[in-house]
DNA sequence: TAGTGGTCTAGACCACGAT
DNA sequence: TCGTGGTCTAGACCACTAC
């Protein structure tokens, strides 16, 4: 009949009290969980809504839905550590590992026309002028990330080094008001180059885990192309995929 | 997972064919489609159908809906390269790049008990056999990928040399009519070790790109870990995320 | 205020797996 | 055959954006 949105959908609330019966062991790993009829009933929900809270969850891995079977619930996956960092997050580093714990140490900071290559990366015209940022992210004291940034001048107007120094999406949501749309992300090994070397204290023999990157706006105009280094014994990317057929 | 009904669903359909008219600009890049209802007029089918097909599209990173703007048709991402592996991809090597382009090479075929490591990554006992695998992907007579597989004995029953050779992943779905759940990524760069060194030609500055995987069946069993050593210069991997807090 | 996409319902039929 | 999840509808209200 009616309903309200007071605060989160519903699907999103069942989806959290599941969660919580997984890891709680009241749905145990390997096993079916009860089926979407008795959910519907038991949550007084139609049978929809629960499928949009369990479709949520498999496309987490969580649990497993099949067509006359049942919903299978999984366990654990054994090679995750607490370390690795999903390669689809969107929150900024700062975000991820606490304010507290995350330093940034400006390299370079500079304005200037793109070249071809990052006119094509970011979608602009050569007359369109854009930061070049490079900064290196310090995780508790130690050399973690070397970032290349660059950002179109115009969409991010009043960029400043005391903003770098501290959380720049932070900026463009609080201060600016963007909002994200997307984000293409390709991971690659590479040989250090000499910022590497110098700020990462990469040796020539140690590899670099590469993690390159355009964000684009929900207007669709590319925000962010950059490309941040890592050292190869500090990161790992995870990616989590569900078979949809 | 899915339907295969005689035709496929509508939404599948319907998907396909707003994927074609972005293609060929017929929605053009940057600019707002249609709206649902009237899509939903045109398809001659409910507006939850459109939704669920565009849902698809903007998972893909093809569109970007808002609500109370519109759907917003996004261009082509500049990074993308034709070489590229998505990092989330069911299909095996040889699905992927066609069955005449990849040879492989059998380093190593073996049956042993389990390590610990291997017993926790494949979540069985000690006393539960395994296949050790080494294989050297080969495409167009370039060494390209070291793969080290483990799986276990009685989820692959008469695995040979033969399948090895050309396609585990066939034998897997057609003979053993298994059905992969889903799968866990890490990827990492590293070192080269010797095997690196001996069949990808690996030397000792080169970087490895690593991509570590555990995959899953529809009934919640681990079924294969691997690790796959690429040639840093050969492949990448990526990922597109949609925002969607 | 008008129009967008997001959520939700109650009920229907279908394809699939197990019995 | 029965019960499961998958698809689909027709219509409703909500939250957000732009005007």
């Amino acid at each position: 009949m009616i309903f309200i949105m007071a605060t989160k959908a519903k699907y999103l609330l069942i989806e959290e009290e599941i969660r919580k019966r997984i890891l709680n062991g009241i749905y145990p790993a390997r096993e079916l969980m009860p089926d979407q009829n008795t959910l519907a009933q038991e949550f007084n929900v139609s049978r929809m809504t629960i499928k949009k809270a369990l479709d949520r969850l498999a496309s987490l891995g969580l649990i497993y839905k099949q067509s006359g079977l049942g919903t299978l619930v999984l366990g654990n996956i054994p090679i995750k550590a607490a370390e690795d960092s999903p390669a689809n997050a969107f929150d900024g580093l700062t975000e991820q590992q606490g304010a507290e714990k995350i330093q940034s140490k400006i390299i370079v900071f500079d304005v200037k026309f793109p070249s071809e290559d990052i006119q094509k990366k970011l979608d602009i015209q050569k007359d369109c002028p854009v930061y070049e940022i490079v900064r290196l992210r310090i995780l508790e004291g130690d050399p973690l990330i070397l970032e290349h940034t660059y950002m179109p001048v115009e969409l991010v107007p009043g960029l400043n080094e005391k903003i770098l120094e501290s959380s720049v999406y932070e900026y463009l949501h609080q201060n600016l008001k963007l909002k994200f749309g997307g984000a293409y992300r390709k991971i690659r090994a590479g040989v250090p180059d000499k910022f590497d070397k110098k700020y990462l204290n990469a040796r020539d023999t140690d590899p670099m885990l590469e993690l390159e990157e355009i964000i684009w706006l929900n207007n669709g105009k590319n925000i962010e192309y950059s490309a941040s280094r890592n050292r190869y014994d500090k990161r790992s990317y995870t990616v989590i995929d569900v078979n949809d057929f």
